[in-house]
DNA sequence: TTTATTTATCGAAATATTTAAATAAATCAA
DNA sequence: TTGATTTATTTAAATATTTCGATAAATAAA
C-alpha cells in the first residue's frame, strides 16, 4: 500500500499533462485490459505510432508515475499506480464547489 | 441538473489538456474560493499574466464547458461546471485496474 | 458625449510537444 | 557466436501552445 502524496498544482499540471494525450489514454486502457500485464510490443498493433514514438509516450507515463516497469527478460511490463489516480481524482474532487 | 454526457478518449484528452496548466487550474482554485462568483478582473491580482493570457486561458476553460461565463454589465462572472469533473472523474475510475 | 473600465481578438515571437529515422543496448534463440 | 527481437536514446522536423503588445468592442461613469 503506498503513501499518498500531496497533490499540489504542480503536480496536478504534470498528470494532467500525462493524460493530455490519446494516444497515453489508450495506452491506460490497454493496460487496464491486459489486467497489468501489458508489453510494449503489443501496442504496436493498438497505436498506429512508430516505436519510438511509443516509448516516448510511455516515458511519460512512467515519469509522472501513472504506470509501472518491471522488466521480464528482453520484454518490460506496465501496470498502473491505482494511487497516482486517486490523489489525482481527490484534487479535481476538492476544485468541485 | 446537466444530463451527462459520454466521456470517451476524445474528450477526455481535452479536459486534461485544459486541466494541464498551472494557470488554469489556479483560476479553477479562484473560481471555488470566489464561490462561483468570480470575475475577470480578480485574476488580474492572482495570476502573473497579462490580460489577453488570462482571456486565453479562460476561454480553453469555457470551450471545454469546464466553466460557464455570464455576462453582468461589463463584468464577465465565472462559474464551475461540476458536472464535467464529475464526468471526468468517472473517466478516470473507468482506467483503475 | 467623452473618458475610463472590462473583456475579447489578432498577430507574432518564444517555448513545448509530438513524431519518426537512425542507431544503440540488452537479451533470446539457433 | 550470430542473427533476430524488444526496448531505449539521440536528433531533427513538424506541430501545438503560451505569452504579450496592439487594438477593438461593450458598457459604465463623469
Amino acid at each position: 500500500m503506498k503513501i499518498h502524496a500531496t497533490m499540489d498544482i504542480k503536480r496536478a499540471e504534470k498528470i494532467s499533462k500525462a493524460l493530455a494525450d490519446a494516444n497515453r489514454l489508450t495506452i491506460l486502457k490497454e493496460v487496464k485490459k491486459s489486467k497489468d500485464c501489458l508489453y510494449c510490443v503489443d501496442l504496436n498493433e493498438t497505436l498506429d505510432l512508430a516505436q519510438p514514438s511509443i516509448c516516448h509516450h510511455l516515458k511519460q507515463l512512467i515519469d509522472n508515475e501513472l504506470i509501472s516497469s518491471e522488466k521480464e527478460g528482453r520484454n518490460v511490463k506496465y501496470s498502473l499506480n491505482n494511487y497516482v489516480i486517486d490523489d489525482y481524482i481527490k484534487f479535481l474532487e476538492g476544485l468541485k464547489v
